[in-house]
DNA sequence: TCTGCTACTGTTACCGCTAACAGCCATCAT
DNA sequence: ATGATGGCTGTTAGCGGTAACAGTAGCAGA
């Protein structure tokens, strides 16, 4: 158990299965890919020597041979937020019948880390590229637009696509949640969520909210924001700090359930009367605030949905561009007054 | 906007940057891997060329030209219970500065599946492979062993490796958290955990867990098992469950953390004393549990230190086979009592 | 002047596979 | 018989790069 090879010899190619089975090279390569006609026992014997030999087909060459890569490269922001791994299942189930493979690359939110992503992952040729949001560098734009494959931006569609985008409005979706707000008859509305200056989709959700908040002649009262650590833990501790600074604050926004759960249950265990007193929301709909004491309100994002149609669109490559809105439903949950 | 190729042409080569900057495509080639003497004027002109057309290089050419692979696969249950995407940063953070690439399959826990995705991986010739667990069919062992390249098999050591491993060993961890429970006073203990059939590792922590009770005299006074759903719930229900179905029971032991902190929040509403009256504990050390109102005893994985040393194997390449075995530490919080 | 080197650039032969086409043989309608 | 047809298998020529080697020029030292 030293080296991991237990024959010495050079790499499996073709060239042995076919030896090993009495055949040409390209009939082993079309009973492998199950390709064109070959005769029954002749496939048997194929089959059998490769699966003797322990053989795997080299796809380097047979994409650089077929000019087709069966790879869909997927570009995301971060793994570890709950949100994009749902899109993943989403898009893996629609793709595994397709005969696509997603490949993922993650960008920590950062516009160079994305830039080279995408240009690592153009330069494998892959079928199709998923990418998380509208906002990219010009220079991927341009890798992007000129690379003759569908493109899918995901997640939002507030704004110019390359080619294609599924996703939601987030400058509607926080427009939304405040109108509902404000009509349970909160008034005094603060805000609380990320630092990330890169989290586009976190910045228009708030821009819709505080628009709509205009709109009813009211302002955001207080706002805080974080960046990194334990999302549930700054959750509790920037409510804390809201609720210090501004003791007559009656509904806490937050830009996402995460940290909107660590507020819910930091205003319980003050005791303090949710939603009588103050009023709580988040945002995306992630399954974990089933199993909170007390449901939040929330607005789902349609992960799974946006996964499915990305990468439905990608395996159908239509030639004309498509955008396709999906609308989120608001979750009242437990923690807006009723009107 | 109607096709992302604004330009009909074929798909660019070195070819064009050649012609474009009118030196032999073998120069080309040397300037955009910065391999090999090239003046600077040629470097300058190459590079101008190159960025004003828009070449990105096809990686698929390159490496069946050089038999070289800048990609290691990363083959791993699941991307949704939080521990693997922090082994993930580990691989990431280490492998950024080798030029080397992670490329991340998901298995779901099926042994199938495994194999389909470690046959994919490998078709494409990755400079090296970690997988996690040390189950693996026969096939796959087959495949991996014969591959020549370096495998890690990364958190769980109880067992025989493939090649490498990084890991912690689960049967010890789940026996040093009975022997602490033990040594706390409880003894009327239910373990409450996932079904899945495939989750080795929170098996091999049940057993060493069962192997201290024994030793001690003791056994397993009730079990609940789920599968799928929102874990926070279902550590909610379970807990529900056993409290109502084994009402002197004064110990819970989980299988992870998230059903923990669904149980601690359950026990939490219902008034009772915890570490009191029941004592609690789960297992992985998840950012999650800070947040909440009590800290979840618990045994980190060591997750992000396992994801550095696999990557740092494979990015050394060593020829002996090395099994590094890491040590959880267990946090006691405050859900078992003091002894 | 010639040699030997260094610095740079070009040529050739693949890497392992597949598209496209070319054969071959049996079967079948004409 | 003749050609047409279809099932099966083999041959050839790349796919787009890179390793290895082969120049070529310029310059230092003998």
């Amino acid at each position: 158990m030293t080296k991991p090879t237990p024959d010495p010899r050079h790499t499996l190619t073709l060239r042995d299965v076919s030896e090993a089975s009495g055949v040409s090279e390209m009939t082993v390569s079309r009973v492998l890919r199950n390709r064109g006609d070959v005769s029954a026992p002749t496939r048997e014997k194929v089959l059998e020597a490769a699966r003797a030999l322990g053989y795997v087909p080299n796809k380097i060459a047979g994409a650089l041979a077929s000019q087709r890569v069966n790879l869909v490269g997927v570009v995301i922001p971060s793994l570890s937020n709950m949100v994009f791994p749902e899109v993943m299942t989403g898009i893996s189930e629609v793709l595994d019948g397709t005969g696509l493979q997603p490949v993922v690359g993650v960008t920590n939110y950062l516009p160079d880390r994305e830039e080279s992503v995408i240009y690592e992952m153009l330069s494998w040729r892959p079928s199709g590229m998923i990418i998380a949001g509208l906002e990219h560098s010009a220079a991927s734009r341009a890798m992007l637009a000129r690379a003759g494959i569908p493109i899918v931006e995901i997640m939002d569609i507030d704004g110019d696509p390359i080619n294609h985008a599924v996703g939601i409005s987030h400058r509607r979706a926080g427009r939304q949640m405040a109108e509902e707000i404000i009509a349970a008859g909160y008034r005094k509305i603060a805000f609380l969520g990320t630092q990330m200056p890169n989290d586009f989709r976190a910045k228009k959700r708030l821009e819709g909210f505080e628009e709509a908040l205009a709109k009813a002649g009211l302002s955001l009262v207080d706002r805080e924001y974080y960046s990194g650590g334990s999302a549930l833990l700054k959750g509790r501790e920037m409510t804390a700090a809201v609720l210090n600074r501004t003791p007559d604050v009656d509904f806490l926004y937050y830009s996402n359930d995460m940290i909107g759960a660590g507020g819910l249950l930091y205003c319980l265990a003050q005791g303090i009367d949710v939603p009588g007193r103050i009023g709580l929301a988040g945002f995306n709909g992630v399954e974990l605030l089933d199993g909170l004491p007390r449901k939040l309100a929330t607005m789902d994002a349609c992960r799974l949905e946006i996964g499915k149609k990305a990468a439905r669109i990608i395996a159908e490559a239509p030639e004309a561009s498509q955008v396709e809105e999906l609308f989120p439903t608001l979750q009242p949950g437990d923690t807006i007054r009723r009107a």
